[in-house]
DNA sequence: CACTATAGTTCGATTGTGGGACTATGAGAA
DNA sequence: TTCTCATAGTCCCACAATCGAACTATAGTG
């Protein structure tokens, strides 16, 4: 008999199956040129605009790589940067309209892999999952 | 009030969190020079060995980059390539001693998180945590 | 003012990734 | 047998993601 797996690359077979099924949702409507990562650190961006060293955090990554993925989005049009009034240091990155229209559809299947696993594992099972991942992230996430 | 953050990403979340400690334990136990895709390739690999392209498909990966990542995995002495007696045109990959030896470490560190989060949860919601993750696989998981 | 901390960028290097083309071997059909 | 097609793996190449280190500009503090 095989090993059980663990609950931690259960996880991350779940989860990369959503991405890849959010990300291909995003292509076949055209917006193709953005990728997961790019994507992964949209969707830290608040309404008003965010700051690169908040958008590097929520994302864990080095802010270095924040500076790459941005410029990539920037260039795309999904982002731009405007100073950010509060602090001559700090710029705000903020969603342009291109995003602000992507971003429906993403939620959108989001809702539908959400729905599906619901069907799939019944209200209650679905629930119970909600639970625990919440309570999972106060010891899993350093920057919730 | 903020959104509900979507199941797949908390399940991203505490994966990498996961991925992130035992990697790690790895590094502090001087296998320093394994990295998370080249680790994630390796626990692929069955006792006898496993080709590249089985590998390649577990992982879910293109197979160039199976290569590449055997590749790294052999220059740093952790698996070594032998052919297959059954087929002439494929190769066994197998783990050599220093890859066993580090597996258990990995495995241990494995069993210490679903530990602490047994112990975050409660043993009941641990239980259907597992319970809802092994029956998503069913539907995410490619090559189960 | 001087000193230190912070926000962001640039440079350079490495890893991971896959498309396309290629070689060698196997499998099956004529 | 020979021809044809499929499969296993590799090589070449380009690009995305990542981060350490060093840097510039601005802010804050005594």
């Amino acid at each position: 008999m095989a090993r059980q797996l663990p609950s931690s690359l259960l996880m991350f077979i779940a989860s990369r199956a959503a991405a890849k099924r959010i990300l291909d949702a995003l292509h076949d409507a055209g917006f193709d040129d953005v990728t997961i990562a790019q994507s992964r650190l949209m969707m830290g961006i608040d309404p008003d605009g965010t700051r690169l060293s908040v958008l590097a955090d929520r994302a864990q990554i080095a802010k270095q790589t924040a500076t790459a993925l941005v410029d990539k989005l920037e260039k795309a049009g999904y982002v731009e940067r405007v100073p950010d009034p509060s602090d001559g240091r700090a710029r705000l990155v903020r969603m342009t309209s291109r995003a602000e229209a992507a971003l429906p559809l993403a939620r959108a299947e989001e809702d539908r892999i959400e729905a599906e696993w619901r069907a799939h594992l019944g209200p209650e099972l679905m629930d119970h999952l909600r639970d625990a991942l919440s309570a999972l992230r106060d010891i899993t996430d350093p920057y919730q």
